[in-house]
RNA sequence: GGCGCUAUCGUCUAGCCUGAUCCAGGACGCCACCCUCUCAAGGUGGAAACACGGGUUUAAAUCCCGUUAGCGCUACCA
């Protein structure tokens, strides 16, 4: 049975780049019938929040990642939340500790500092020289009474490591030039992360960890400090870095990146997740927008790209809209009117759902719908209010209100007859015609044809329109 | 500095493993045209890339070496 993890730390919004760790194990998983979990990293205990935690939960969720195992649905192997485990851990360290794989170090984080800018100024290799392991044991006695609290080290003792990794391949490291013995337990007695990842990948069974490429020289030590605990080491695949859209790493303090965003301006979650899919993996033949339950059975991960790409907003923007247009008219309309409302208070509740769907081939994101709605409102602005402040424009919308008090039906065809007698008293054509409509409407230059628009509206709402539209 | 990873249009990528089918295919964006009584949407077309230098080979985007660049790790962060 396959089980892979996503292992977040709550200390900040989830973004593009930790979804798509999460996307990435959840497709792996969903594809071979294994178990997804969720679990929370939070033993640096300054900078986690369980308002991070609840924030992170709700976005996997909208994400559509749901997991089989995690903090609040529980499972065969919890806790899942790593500041719920100590013990487990502290036991761990005992048992290296007890074993001789493990030592207590007394070097204080002031000599470690000294020592590397040591080593800096002297160019040579910069990493911690093991030194407390060799200490005496009248050395540590006079570090006790100085009241130095000792950090735990694992040793290093086996430094040439091949790993294979699911997405690079053959990947060798000499962890001599690379690190010290590295620290299990910190002075204040939690552990790292080092070995809270390696405890708790082994004991919930952990098949296969898929992280972030930022994680695969940290490797070598997990595999040793799981060996040296006497578990066999799950499997590896490496995901290349996504970077901003000009380059930059990404960071929690971007927040135009974050899941939060997304959810905020209106895109799809699904169009999301196919976005992400896409950015280092491609199916193989040329189809781009797949729907999710598709995506599910096609994510492989021997196709995952070893290099890093940069999010590219306007792709998504495009993609999104291509979802939109997936949906029916009453799952657009049903998407749409939980944004909407979630957004402000809803008066003609009626009247929207009535020429939603006339926007569905229209926009790219759920905020332009909100924009181009503004309409319904009676203090509405028009965006290129020139189509409509001058004469032939007023002498248009004059005319037109006439055309609307004579015409007594109001039937199928009701477009196309005001269309017809407008044109008769008017000499405007095309664009002279339609703009300055589109705009008395509307209030904007974009958005679906009038056709569709103007057939839904109230006669009265019309005639409303083009009366402000006269006087503007 | 040390170690590791990566390198195809501006961007996302196919092709690379298993050299010849590639004067490199698709998509976003951009430009032009068509459709349209308007703007979008839609349709058609166009400009646009194998980082550089050496090998290997009859033949290299594809295999090897080097250079350069970008990124990551080098924490009592994760």
């Amino acid at each position: 049975m396959i089980r892979v993890r996503f292992a977040p730390s709550p200390t900040g919004y989830l973004h593009l780049g930790n979804i798509r760790t999460a996307l990435f194990n959840y497709l792996f998983a969903k594809r071979q019938g294994g178990k997804y979990i969720l679990r929370i990293e939070d033993t640096d205990r300054d900078r986690s929040g369980l308002e991070y935690e609840q924030a992170l939960m709700d976005d996997l969720r909208w994400m559509g990642l749901e997991w089989d195992e995690g903090p609040d649905v529980g499972g065969p192997f919890g806790p899942y939340r790593q500041s719920e485990r100590l013990q487990i851990y502290q036991a761990c360290v005992d048992q290296l500790l007890a074993e001789g794989k493990a030592y207590e170090c007394y070097v204080t984080p002031e000599e470690v500092e000294e020592m590397k800018h040591l080593a800096k100024v002297e160019k040579r290799t910069l990493h911690f020289d093991n030194r407390g392991r060799y200490f005496t044991k009248e050395e540590i006695e006079r570090r006790k009474c100085r009241g130095i609290r000792p950090t735990v080290r694992f040793k290093i003792e086996k430094p040439l490591l091949k790993i294979h990794d699911l997405i690079r391949g053959e990947v060798a490291f000499n962890l001599d030039d690379m690190v010290g013995d590295f620290i299990i337990r910190r002075a204040d007695g939690t552990p790292t992360f080092h070995l809270a990842v390696c405890v708790d990948d082994a004991l919930m069974q952990i098949t296969h960890v898929i992280r972030g490429e930022d994680h695969l020289s940290n490797t070598p030590k997990h595999i040793l400090l799981l060996e040296a605990l006497g578990y066999q080491p799950p499997q590896y695949g490496h995901l290349s870095l996504v970077h901003g859209p000009g380059g930059e790493p990404l960071s929690k303090r971007l927040d135009s990146i974050s899941v939060r965003f997304f959810r905020q301006k209106g895109y799809l979650p699904h169009a999301v997740a196919n976005y992400i899919a896409l950015l280092g993996w491609s199916p193989g033949d040329d189809r781009e927008v797949i729907p999710w339950e598709e995506l599910k059975g096609m994510f492989d991960l021997a196709r995952v790209s070893k290099s890093s790409s940069c999010y590219d907003p306007q792709k998504l923007d495009w993609l999104n809209g291509e979802h939109l247009r997936l949906l029916s008219d009453k799952e657009f309309s049903d998407f749409a009117m939980k944004y909407l409302k979630s957004k402000e208070k809803m008066e003609d509740e009626e009247m929207v759902l009535k020429i939603l769907p006339a926007f569905k081939d229209n926009i790219e994101r759920l905020e332009q719908l909100a924009e181009r709605l503004q309409f319904l409102k009676e203090d509405f602005s028009y965006e290129e209010a020139a189509w409509i402040r001058n004469d032939e424009s007023r002498e248009l919308f004059g005319q037109a209100i006439s055309v609307l008090d004579e015409m007594q039906v109001v039937g199928n065809d009701f477009y196309q007859n005001f269309l017809d007698q407008l044109k008769k008293r008017v000499k405007a054509r095309g664009k002279n015609l339609m703009l300055p409509l589109r705009l008395a409407v509307t209030g904007k230059v974009h958005g679906p044809e009038l056709k569709r628009i103007i057939p839904v509206l109230v006669i009265e709402f019309l005639r409303k329109r083009l009366r402000r539209a006269l006087h503007a």
